[in-house]
RNA sequence: GCGGACGUGGUGGAAUUGGCAGACACGCCAGAUUUAGGUUCUGGUGCUAACGCGUGAAGGUUCGAGUCCUUUCGUCCGCACCA
């Protein structure tokens, strides 16, 4: 054994080791406990960055830790591996998107490997290869053949940039997530998935998901947006369609004062056709039409709009109102037309203010003064104005005037999603064939189940211009309709990545099945994800659809479980100050633009897997933002030398050539506190990091342990078989941090078993009961000092123990004593006045 | 505006059930080792000269509050013309 600790040799001898043993190869006994641990898989971009060591650190440790603890561990490793970056790299530099995409897996799978994470590569899926994607499309007939996948001409988001459309959940700002250039809307038939149809149940099971953060069921339930309104008819004056609106507050019918349509409305056209409005108004529409949805969106925006020359009719109290078209409302929202009540809602008051309409207040809401509204009284009051209802509760009308306008047949209650269908078809040639085919005859046909995959074709050109790519294939297009026989053509649209990520962690239960996605009883024994981890940035997009997958393969009888995973754990950021140009600190997400990038590859080289490991683990707790510091590297790397320095010493200075000891004894206090030491830390690891995921603190009490060590090493009669046990013990419980120094050491100690095969160590409740407590003896709640009594003493054995201390003597004489709180082993507390 | 989280030393953070606030680490200070620097080891380190005071602020419940309740201020994150 070497003096020095030799990181480098270290890490890479285990890591051999371990792949030549099959170390971490998992199997479907399903005659055991399963534990599931998915850390979400990464796009092959070529390196990996903190934010992954820090997310696979945490999934190594639960790995490891839960393997050691009994559990038969799944925890596999894949690849997202389509998607746009391999597509750009190939119009940039004439390279395949395969040929980008798989250098980089190589590259990434070794520098994984060299990080020590114990996943059983045989399990390794890639998205972009045929044996997955065969899946994915098969999995997309189904969907289609459930009727929960269509084609539709619609207004879709669309990248001028990326030459994309895009999933609504894909705009942000009104921008393209990922080229941040302002998105257009275009119209265009695509494919959607009916995500709507799952929106209730999306919905309501986060009330029955504890295992996920408050933060990310919030954002989903947001995002999903349920309302409760009703559906109110108008007629128009003169015309013989009628105007639906959608209203969250029917008990304010009475103070419509003018309607607004979308522009994008269906009837708009008609009702201004020949009209004298028709020029403003056709001008109107266009110049919406030509907005981005940045610039329609935009906060700061007065309002605009037209009046069409048109009245609607309010069924309430038979008023004539105008009709108004403005880009405020959004046509693929509710019926794409509203209600104004500018009095209760301030779009419609600042509608209402800049076009000098009326506003009729109706609902009384306390401490407003109505005739001198400055803005919108949305609260709840008492109806005013409103006929028979005034008077009312605005609650209860709500009730009421829904109920009326139903027995009418004016209106209805119904409910309302922002959640609108997943649009999957994107004009891109690195994404799985969307498997549908178009013929004369048949209209849309699936793909012959047998004939799966349908390939991606290799005579392509890229120009990142225009339609898919998969146009320019002389091959791909032209095929025969399976239903028909008949010349037909292939969809040259390819999936949305999302869909690959959507069921992946299904995979992985039976990566290797040529005959189905996987097997339903593999899947049911691993299922569900146990643990989940993975960046917040995901909390939307990935975490909802792959529920909605889920959900969808459990009502194709594919499997039991109806949500994937049961605990999510998103964790924090990795950042790092920096010094701005005005001399302040910041700290940021490590980005290029900033410069405040620390490579994982230069800190293992600097330090080791190890030290970079149990620093990002030891730095802050998993959810928290982890500002990286060159000082605490420096500390864990000084730490786990400590640790190198106490075993070596021992090894070489204290215990010589034994190597069997006998069960230890304990034999004096020294002895003892030791003993405790060892069992206070495996229980105290076992529950920060087995069961509350505090990595940080698991680690602080094994530095405790160590420096408990030195000291016990300094004194001369040294019990060699307990030392030994708190040698091996330390070795033990640091292991699923710091894997690779550990089995060295473990190994150098004269075993040959393996750590990462070995079981958790049980602690002995019994060498944690000490036979001295210190108790607090406290005045009127403050500390005044402390008392050693033996072990559970009784209640009044300890009262008159702390009354008889100086202390206490000196504080309550000449005062009354009103009362005596004691808790046996903790605290004596004497109340005075 | 709506929703979520958070506020503790010079710094990252502990305090899991209402019971010694500041574990562990970084940084800093002193000493030992060393030709010296670095490494390593030992000790100290919330504030205050001290009585005491201290968990963003104010109030409350309690024998006792970082922890529970009310009000308030501030920071971060997500969503937002969704009728």
């Amino acid at each position: 054994m070497r003096d020095k600790y030799d990181f480098t040799a270290i890490e890479s001898k285990w890591q051999k080791i371990w792949e030549e043993e099959n170390a971490f190869k998992t199997y479907d006994d399903f005659s055991k406990e399963k534990y599931y641990v998915l850390e979400m898989f990464p796009y092959p971009s070529g390196k990996l960055h903190m934010g992954h060591v820090r997310n696979y650190s945490i999934g190594d440790v639960v790995a490891r830790f839960k393997k050691m603890a009994g559990y038969n561990v799944l925890h596999p490793m894949g690849w997202d591996s389509f998607g746009l970056p391999a597509e750009n790299a190939a119009i940039k530099n004439g390279i395949h998107p395969f040929t980008w995409t798989n250098q980089n897996m190589n590259d990434m799978r070794e520098q994984l490997k060299s990080l020590g994470f114990s996943y059983d590569w045989d399990r390794e899926v890639a998205t972009c290869k045929p044996d997955y994607y065969r899946w994915m499309q098969w999995i997309f007939i189904q969907f289609y053949k459930k009727g929960l996948a269509y084609k539709k001409d619609n207004p879709v988001n669309w990248c001028p940039d990326c030459q994309t459309v895009l999933a609504n959940e894909q705009v942000v700002d009104g921008c393209c997530e990922r080229c941040h250039t302002p998105v257009t809307k275009k119209h265009l038939s695509q494919w959607y998935l009916k995500i709507t149809d799952y929106a209730d149940r999306l919905l309501n099971d986060l009330d029955n998901m504890p295992g996920w953060p408050e933060k990310v069921k919030a954002m989903q339930k947001n995002w999903i947006g349920r309302s409760e309104g009703a559906e109110v008819t108008f007629a128009i004056d003169g015309f013989d369609k009628d105007l639906v609106v959608y209203t969250t507050r029917p008990d304010t019918l009475f103070g419509v004062t003018y309607m607004v349509m979308s522009p994008e409305h269906p009837y708009v056209a008609e009702l201004t056709e020949g009209t004298e409005y028709e020029a403003a108004v056709k001008a109107y529409v266009e110049a919406s039409a030509h907005k981005s949805e940045l610039e329609r969106t935009s906060l700061t925006k007065e309002k605009t709009g037209e009046f069409i020359g048109r009245y609607a009719v309010n069924p309430v109290n038979g008023k004539k109102v105008p009709i108004y078209i403005s880009d405020y409302v959004l046509m693929d929202y509710g019926t794409g037309a509203i209600m104004a009540v500018p009095a209760h809602d301030q779009r419609d008051f600042e509608f209402a203010k800049a076009f000098g309409l009326d506003i009729i207040p109706v609902v009384d809401v306390p401490d407003v003064d109505l005739d001198n509204l400055t803005e919108a009284a949305a609260a709840e009051g008492t109806m005013i104005n409103s006929g028979d209802y005034t008077g009312m509760n605005n609650k209860e009308a709500i009730v009421k005037i829904t109920a009326d306008l139903e027995a009418k047949g004016l209106g209805h209650k119904t409910i309302n999603y922002k959640l609108r269908d997943w649009l999957i078809s994107r004009q891109r040639y690195w994404g799985t064939p969307i498997p549908m085919i178009w013929c004369e005859k048949c209209g849309w046909v699936p793909e012959d189940e047998h004939n799966l995959p349908v390939l991606l074709p290799t005579d392509v050109e890229f120009t990142g211009k225009g339609e898919s790519p998969l146009t320019t294939s002389k091959t791909f297009r032209q095929c025969k309709c399976p239903k028909c026989g008949g010349d037909a053509e292939r969809e040259i649209d390819t999936m949305d990545t999302f869909l690959d990520s959507s069921w992946y962690f299904l995979r992985y239960c039976d990566a290797h099945n040529e005959d189905a996605p996987f097997d339903p009883e593999k899947v049911n024994y691993w299922m569900n994800v146990d643990q989940y981890i993975g960046g917040v940035e995901h909390a939307i997009l990935h975490l909802m659809y792959a529920r909605f997958f889920q959900m969808v393969i459990h009502d194709l009888g594919l499997a039991e479980a109806e949500e994937p995973f049961n605990n999510l754990l998103t964790q924090g950021m990795v950042t790092k100050g920096y010094t701005d140009k005005d001399g302040n600190y910041i700290k940021a997400k490590m980005s290029k633009s900033l410069g405040n990038v620390v490579s994982p590859q230069e800190i293992q080289a600097k330090y080791g897997s190890d030290t970079a490991r149990l620093f990002i683990l030891f730095a802050a707790p998993p959810e928290k933002e982890l500002d990286w510091s060159d000082e605490g590297v420096e500390g864990s790397y000084r730490f786990l030398n400590r640790v190198y320095r106490l075993v070596y010493e021992y090894i070489n200075d204290i215990r010589g050539d034994q190597t069997s000891f006998p069960e230890p004894v304990v034999q004096n206090e020294a002895d003892k506190s030791l003993n405790f030491m060892i069992n206070a830390t495996i229980k105290k690891v076992s529950e920060d990091a087995g069961g509350r995921f505090n990595f940080n603190t698991a680690i602080a009490s094994i530095m405790e342990f160590v420096n408990e060590m030195y000291k016990y090493k300094q004194h001369s009669e040294m019990n060699l078989p307990l030392f030994n046990k708190a040698i091996e013990t330390l070795l033990v419980v640091l292991n699923p941090f710091t894997p690779h120094i550990t089995e060295e050491m473990w190994s150098q100690l004269g075993h040959e078993d393996r750590l990462y095969a070995k079981s958790w160590p049980k602690y002995d409740e019994s060498a944690l009961v000490k036979d001295e407590v210190e108790v607090i003896v406290q005045i009127n709640g403050k500390l005044k000092d402390k008392l050693l009594m033996p072990n559970n003493s009784s209640k009044e054995a300890t009262q008159e123990a702390a009354a008889g201390l100086s202390k206490v003597k000196e504080a309550t004489e000449g005062k009354q004593i009103v009362k005596v709180i004691v808790v046996p082993n903790k605290i004596v507390n004497f109340v005075v006045r």
